[in-house]
DNA sequence: CGGACGGTTGACTGAACTCAAATGGCGTGG
DNA sequence: CCACGCCATTTGAGTTCAGTCAACCGTCCG
């Protein structure tokens, strides 16, 4: 099962036949691993493959001049890279892998090859892509008009909607594989205040932490002080546990 | 020349025929005017049609539970809404006339009839997105990891940019019709510290200010303040102007 | 065993927010 | 043409949330 993920991922938003799972199979055309730490796309480069994260996670993000560094989305298994990016232009920031990564590596044809044999994978790669923005303007309203617990309490819901989707948390229980440090580039925070916000969503018994592995006690209360209403993420259907 | 805005932000992108321009022009089956302060599209709706801002800005925004309101876009003359939002789902956001507005309805089979028959406008539209998200990170950036000022200064360079490739500035001058309260929410700060910053970024003579003109009298000086580098608007050519 | 890395905590600082009041421009209607 | 109200801008004073700096701990791994 090479490329589970990637399967479930886009049946999030459309139903597919045998057939098209089967042509989701045949996309990749070579896979990478990449390890931790590792640059997958480098800021400056110009891609020639569409890549997609099998295993592992990933990070974009963007640097500025005075050293700081934003996160501007985490790429989870069966996450796209950017699917119309080849040929298109340099990259202006970089993807760098979380945890080491199995990535693989689409031809540009490969991709329009599927999708114009089958129009239910157009339809999902748009949405996905659609959804992809959504969040990034969730991100924006946590960053400017969330308070810092509000904004991380916002990130681990969708953290625990997208890994519902790829079978990654059961019972409300997932691993996510970041420091805390990687947490505020996300969030916009420091490290230090990330470390306080989670002690209070700790205390306030909302989460439970044990080494990287994140329960939730209670699914609807996290969300209520989060402001999360899982709309944005645009899934087919209310799964009863996303 | 009703088009001349959709026409100019294309070609910042790509070259077209005169055909392809001519093309452009025929995209749209129905102008709508909407006044100011009033939805384009509402959150919740289901779109059936592209939409495009002829004249006038927009801004996409979402809510949150606390009254707060957060820009995540400016859409100026030549933006499309969502190229692919047609028949894909429910809006997540609204997007609202900042001025009064001339908005383009394209059908959505226009679009594709034209990206067939035109390669170049397929490419222009995929790159034309690609720097809708770029925007988007660059935002988080400012949130997350810019002081207050900068990310005042950031935004009216990119600003000063996109109303370049629209013939909307001339000599480094243009009309920025938002409120401080609308630069607020789109910089995730309050409306009194926008002003502060204002006062500063006049104060220390990079931008001067009167009613809603504004005028750069060193680009270079504010780019630097800024840390504003225009790569990731993925310009096609580098424009001695922009 | 020692060093590196990540997590934790405390004390202090400061940038941005809040609240409040005053100012100024502009359109409308008397 | 003035008076009025509305809206946006401007400014000050006080507050607070998140950042900074620094120390310490725990654990993993070479």
């Amino acid at each position: 099962m090479p490329h589970q993920a990637l399967v479930r991922k886009i049946e999030a938003f459309e139903t597919l036949s045998e057939d098209e799972r089967s042509a989701l199979g045949t996309l990749c055309s070579e896979i990478h691993h990449v390890g931790r730490r590792h640059d997958i796309v480098s800021e400056g480069e110009r891609p020639t493959h569409v890549r997609v994260v099998l295993d592992g996670w990933a990070a974009r993000h963007a640097l500025n001049d005075d050293g700081g560094r934003r996160i501007t989305a985490f790429l989870l298994p069966g996450d796209f890279c950017d699917i119309h990016i080849t040929s298109l232009a340099v990259m202006d920031h970089g993807i760098v892998a979380v945890t080491d990564c199995r990535v693989g590596l689409i031809e540009e044809e490969a991709i329009e090859r599927v999708t114009r044999a089958t129009p239910a994978l157009t339809m999902a790669f748009w949405r996905s892509t659609l959804v992809d923005e959504a969040i990034l303007r969730q991100w924006l309203v946590s960053s400017g008009r969330r308070s810092a617990y509000q904004n991380i309490a916002h990130l681990l819901c969708e953290l625990h909607v997208r890994l519902c989707l790829v079978h990654l948390a059961e019972n409300d229980c997932f691993t996510v594989p970041l420091t805390q440090e990687d947490i505020g580039d996300a969030a916009g925070l420091t490290s230090v205040h990330v470390n306080r916000m989670l002690r209070e969503l700790r205390e306030r018994g909302v989460i439970e932490i044990k080494g990287s592995e994140i329960a939730i006690p209670d699914v609807a209360k996290l969300r209520r002080e989060a402001d999360f209403d899982p709309k944005y993420l645009h899934l087919r259907r209310p799964d009863p546990r996303c």
